[in-house]
DNA sequence: ATTAGCACTCGAAGATAGAGAGTGCTAACA
DNA sequence: TGTTAGCACTCTCTATCTTCGAGTGCTAAT
């Protein structure tokens, strides 16, 4: 988009601004703390310009300007420049993280911790549903009794674990068996692949316990669906109420609403966007729902083997301290993928 | 506590009203709505000795009365009538649990989402802390290359499993001896008994692996502690927003704060009461948290093998609907302790 | 093209007034 | 002696009005 350099100094200043303080910019503001050696009236003229362009807008008539949901958009498509993360804050990072790296769940909660805990704004991070993942590795194991428990290993590294209570106990060598027979089946199919497994297929080979073979079955898609409901990791869902945007309880229940709603949250993150790191920015509407017309998401993807593996991201007003937020986005995103290398 | 029959009544017809409208309640209305037989200016000289006793106060003059702290306590204490739980609700209860009691985790996170669901609170279920449990099983178990996975299972059901790194492969033999050796060496002791464990006494069995070995045990006790931290099923947070009392930002923030604070959580809801099932009420500061005063937490025990094994409650306003609420958690505590039976 | 000046607009905040709910007190009553 | 009707009083709530000031848009001068 084409501007004058002055109208764009003018936008950019509203915008600063009215991040900073959250209240609406009047051309005296800009003028004093912005030097941009023009006076007020000036300012005043370029306003009613970027007005009329619909970047930004008024409250009512004789208050200041803010930012239009188009402005930001320019903003930080073409104004913004990115903040990188300050080498103290690296550090902070990294020694909060150094000791979580053991498990990848681990992991994955600290560093949404410590982004919510920085940013002062919601931190999420998805690790997207399980359908396309293979299952790498599945053992059967005997507990006490009648109880068996069941390891699944998946492919992007995550290992999950199911209890189950069987009728009648099994020997040894009928659990190592079955395990054997799963392990062959089931190993390198994707989760969707083995759902739509006939289970007839498996029981040929052990018609005799079909019962238990079907609760074993069963079992596996339990584990892997409470999974799908813990992929969502949250941190910080209050810090919006600390946003004066949102003193209204309404407001604040609508977002914290939709927040708890995986499947929603899972929707919008993993719609990302095509820059590096495929840093994606959604300002209010872009989020598509009514709810989150007041809050904007930042996102950005992390790897395993050069596979996308999960999306973290941020959640904060509109209002959002953009060039702050994708910086720290991308250096989390670039951690997450180094921390993972290898598993 | 000694008092009138009728005092009693007045007493009861406010708390009721004010749990029904969270308006202050005036003499016309109880007179008209609760046929007390007496007319209003009756009504008011028992409420003026009410108030000095301290069960009621006045927003203001010329406002109605609304129960005190002290009034909700008389009232639960002796007037109230605890409130069974329909059959309707029982055979929704069952219904929607039915599915879950397979493994203990599922069942306890489907118990809460339905009690908060029901009552419209916040409802809790806290699982203590592992440090008095009884580690009944260990196993130790290859996956690839240089990963293992260690298996655990405690006394009051739960299931671990923790996923290691090591630097140099094992041979099946090798990690077969470890899980043998760490089985006897750890099972049976609490979680607290191993964690206070020489090191040294184990690695006299296997010195040249001593490294191995202590990554081993700060394994467990990282599985055993993501676990400490996930101890607290919440649900229903967001219902106090629906509650007349939370129009204001801060008072929410409050108490959701709280709400994520597990260590307090777990301490508000283990010191519980003497009564059937445990049951214990504790109403506005009672809580001893300044951010809980307007609240009150219900909750009830529920048991395995004959002991306490988690706390349930649920937290709502001071003007909570207490008979209805007693009611629903003793049937949850008796559902739970039933469904456990036998694991 | 920029700027000073100025009339104008509109919301925020405070002041004022009236309505209504509910009380406490007094005196009458059963 | 306990209960009730009556009544003046208190205090909040709501609406209306006023004032204040920030910020604007327009015009004319530079």
């Amino acid at each position: 988009m084409q501007m004058e350099e002055r109208k764009k100094k003018v936008l950019e200043a509203i915008i600063r601004d009215y991040i900073a303080t959250a209240e609406p910019v009047g051309s005296r503001t800009i003028s004093r703390k912005y030097n941009l050696g023009v006076s007020p009236a000036t300012v005043r003229n370029e306003m009613a310009d970027l007005e009329e362009m619909g970047l930004i807008e008024q409250p009512h008539t004789s208050a200041g300007r803010i930012p239009s949901q188009i402005g930001y958009r320019y903003y930080v498509d073409y104004l913004m420049e990115k903040q990188s993360v300050t080498n103290e804050v690296k550090k902070y990072i990294r020694t909060n993280l150094a000791h979580q790296i053991r498990a990848q769940k681990k992991l994955v909660w600290g560093a949404v911790k410590l982004l919510s805990q920085i940013t002062n704004y919601a931190a999420l991070l998805i690790v997207p549903a399980y359908s396309q993942n293979v299952l790498s590795h599945i053992q059967l194991l005997p507990l006490a009794d009648n109880r068996l428990v069941l390891i699944l290993v998946l492919d992007n590294g995550h290992v999950e674990h199911q209890v189950l209570e069987i009728q009648k106990a099994l020997s040894q060598e009928e659990i190592a068996e079955l395990s054997d027979m799963l392990r062959q089946a089931l190993c390198g199919l994707t989760v969707d692949q083995w759902k739509q497994m006939n289970i007839q297929a498996l029981s040929s080979q052990w018609h005799s316990r079909i019962d238990l073979l079907r609760e074993i079955m069963d079992s596996i898609e339990d584990a892997l669906t409470v999974e799908y409901e813990q992929k969502l990791y949250l941190s910080g869902a209050l810090n919006i109420m600390n946003q004066p945007e949102f003193k209204n309880v309404e407001k604040v229940k609508g977002v914290l609403s939709l927040l708890e709603e995986q499947q929603i949250m899972e929707d919008l993150m993993l719609k990302s966007g095509e820059g590096p790191r495929n840093i994606s920015i959604r300002i209010g509407t872009e989020n598509s729902y009514e709810d989150l017309s007041a809050c904007s998401l930042v996102t950005a993807t992390y790897q395993l083997n050069g596979k996308v593996i999960g999306t973290v991201g941020v959640l904060g007003p509109t209002r959002m301290e953009y060039s702050k937020t994708v910086g720290l986005l991308e250096y989390m995103s670039d951690l997450l993928t180094e921390a993972l290398k290898g598993k």
